[in-house]
DNA sequence: CGTGTTTGACCCGCGC
DNA sequence: GCGCGGGTCAAACACG
């Protein structure tokens, strides 16, 4: 069975089944006599056939899927090149990375970006106080600061950096990108207004409203959600209205990362955790981490959407504000001139507020699975004060969110081909623990019996690669996952509505919801997730072990 | 010894 | 102006 399952891997297959077929003729020559091998032979082969079938049907989508994408890449690129004008939309530089490196050195004006309401200078003119201030030994690397945030300027709130952005992807072919590339691209599209610069930078002075934050709410008995990024505590605090203190925690992957989360129990029910994200990482995000961070930002361009329309910072700034959903290629509006009012995914119970001196959204991910599948497809409910985000719920315990997200497809396969046989912590199918989750770097650090036991044993197998490819692809998570992809690219023929693959595109949280809600019927169900055996080791948030004592 | 957490002090914005 | 509360700093401490 578990060889049968492997001859579904691409490339190759075929030459193994054909192997294994005459091995096993040449067995019915020397067994005749008996007909239970017979019987497991016709089953195999019936099996065998099936797969291929499968295999076959899995290659045309795969076909259809990259045909699609290369129709709409020309597309694409026709347009953004008919719309060629002195100021260069943001997708087009987005999609000619030469010329925009060019670009930064040229032209001051990247030094500075839309703001998502935040006024940066009063809080540059603080940090420098706060840093010239500081000890001696911190003062080569305050200096250091001081000067990349001259020279990163204003930066939007809320969004993350991709390093296999779509836009990137199709650039380069390549997932791999260098973090200079992803800031580059990020300056690029952080400042479609560049040549505006000192008067959007005024505007962002006169608007000192209010950088957006997302709140997620999970059932968590873990201190924290473990959202795949790292995570350094740097306060705590007791919040009125709250006897459950409030941590404060600052992305740790770089010391410059402005990113903000808090964590606090909910009150009312103490097996709620919610989470509050702020702020942007001005670094490649490990991969763990791409869900929530895209999520999140997927989120608070929402909000920056309706603050846009709605009266949210409703300054000039805030119009032309690059969302950090159309950054991530997350904004399906893409050849609508932003005239659209509304937010680019729907959402079913999403909870917005302004009334704070923060634009927040809460995505409450607390609430029972079924109410969100009976309701699909979920609807954007225009509430003049607050909607709901219910995401529903396999989020309990660990609170490990399932990650799938359907840009970058080709990159994302080919992580799951490298994680899963060997470490696996990058992308998760339903609940899994913690320890899976760890971006790559990290486990291979804090696992390095495990993954030097898994190269070893890849490395006993002859034909390590192949066996490994078809062990992946044998993998009924992968098919899923494959299935899901292609549900999601090619959602307007299948199964899934377009409006549940904007939701997917737009919060990858939810991919794993919405791919097994809508998994074609000639598609496998989700099993349960891979058993990958891992250490309990250093988290990715340290702070998790300790805080537990909370 | 390096890294991360704890925790009291401090800063700052906001409402009265 | 004052007090309150949220947010941050940084020295002390803990841990591996």
């Amino acid at each position: 069975m578990e060889e049968t399952l492997k001859r579904k891997a691409p490339g190759g297959a075929f030459k193994e089944e054909k192997r294994s077929e005459s091995s096993h003729a040449d067995e019915d020559c020397k067994d005749e006599d008996m007909p239970l091998k017979e019987n497991e032979l016709d089953s195999a082969k019936a099996e065998m056939h099936e797969v291929r079938e499968e295999n076959q049907r899995l290659r045309t989508y795969l076909d259809k899927m990259m045909k699609d994408y290369q129709s709409l890449k020309t597309q694409f690129n026709n347009i953004v090149h008919e719309k060629d004008s002195p100021k260069k939309s943001r997708y087009d530089r987005a999609l000619n990375h030469q010329e925009h490196v060019e670009q930064k050195h040229d032209t001051p004006e990247f030094d500075v970006s839309l703001s998502l309401g935040r006024s940066s200078s009063s809080e540059l003119k603080r940090d420098n106080v706060r840093k010239h201030s500081s000890s001696p030994q911190k003062a080569e690397t305050s200096t250091k600061t001081v000067e990349q945030d001259k020279e990163e300027g204003l930066r939007l709130g809320l969004d993350c950096r991709f390093d296999m952005q779509p836009s990137v992807l199709s650039k380069e072919g390549l997932p791999e990108t260098s973090p200079e590339h992803s800031l580059d691209d990020e300056k690029e599209v952080h400042t479609e207004k560049s040549e505006k610069a000192p008067e959007d930078d005024e505007v962002a002075h006169q608007n000192p409203a209010k950088k957006a934050r997302v709140s997620v709410r999970v059932r968590c008995d873990t201190p924290t959600m473990i959202d795949g990024c790292q995570w350094r505590k740097y306060g705590q605090k007791i919040a009125k209205g709250n006897p459950c203190p409030r941590a404060y925690y600052r992305c740790s992957v770089t010391p410059s990362c402005p990113v903000r989360k808090q964590v606090q129990r909910c009150s009312q029910d103490m097996s709620i955790l919610i989470t509050t994200y702020e702020g942007t990482h001005n670094h490649t995000l490990p991969i763990a981490a791409h869900a929530m961070a895209s999520t999140t930002s997927a989120a608070a361009s929402m909000i920056l959407s309706g603050s846009s329309t709605s009266g949210i910072g409703s300054s000039g700034a805030s119009t032309a504000i690059t969302t950090p959903a159309e950054l991530h290629g997350l904004n399906y509006y893409l050849s609508n001139n932003s005239t659209s009012s509304r937010p680019p995914f729907y959402l079913p119970n999403s909870s917005i507020s302004s009334s704070s001196s923060y634009p927040s959204i809460t995505l409450d991910l607390t609430s029972s699975s079924s109410s969100m599948m009976n309701n699909f497809p979920p609807r954007y409910n225009v509430n003049s004060s607050s909607t709901n985000l219910n995401f529903s719920s396999s989020l309990e315990s660990n609170s490990t969110l399932p990650i799938f997200w359907s840009n970058g497809n080709n990159y994302q396969l080919q992580n799951y081909t490298k994680n899963t046989q060997i470490m696996g912590p990058s992308l998760n199918f339903g609940r899994q623990h913690q320890e899976n989750f760890y971006p790559y770097n990290s486990f291979m650090q804090k696992n390095k019996n495990e993954v030097a036991q898994a190269h070893q044993s890849m490395q006993m197998d002859k034909n390590s690669i192949e066996s490994a490819t078809k062990a992946i692809t044998a993998d009924p998570n992968f098919q899923s996952a494959l299935a899901a992809a292609i549900t999601s690219m090619i959602g307007s023929n299948n199964n899934i509505s377009g409006q549940n693959a904007k939701l997917e595109q737009s919060f990858p949280v939810l991919s794993s919801f919405l791919s097994t809600n809508s998994q074609a019927s000639n598609m496998r169900p989700v099993p349960p997730p891979l058993p990958i055996s891992s250490s309990k080791s250093k988290s990715t948030s340290p702070e998790d072990n300790r805080d537990q004592v909370r």
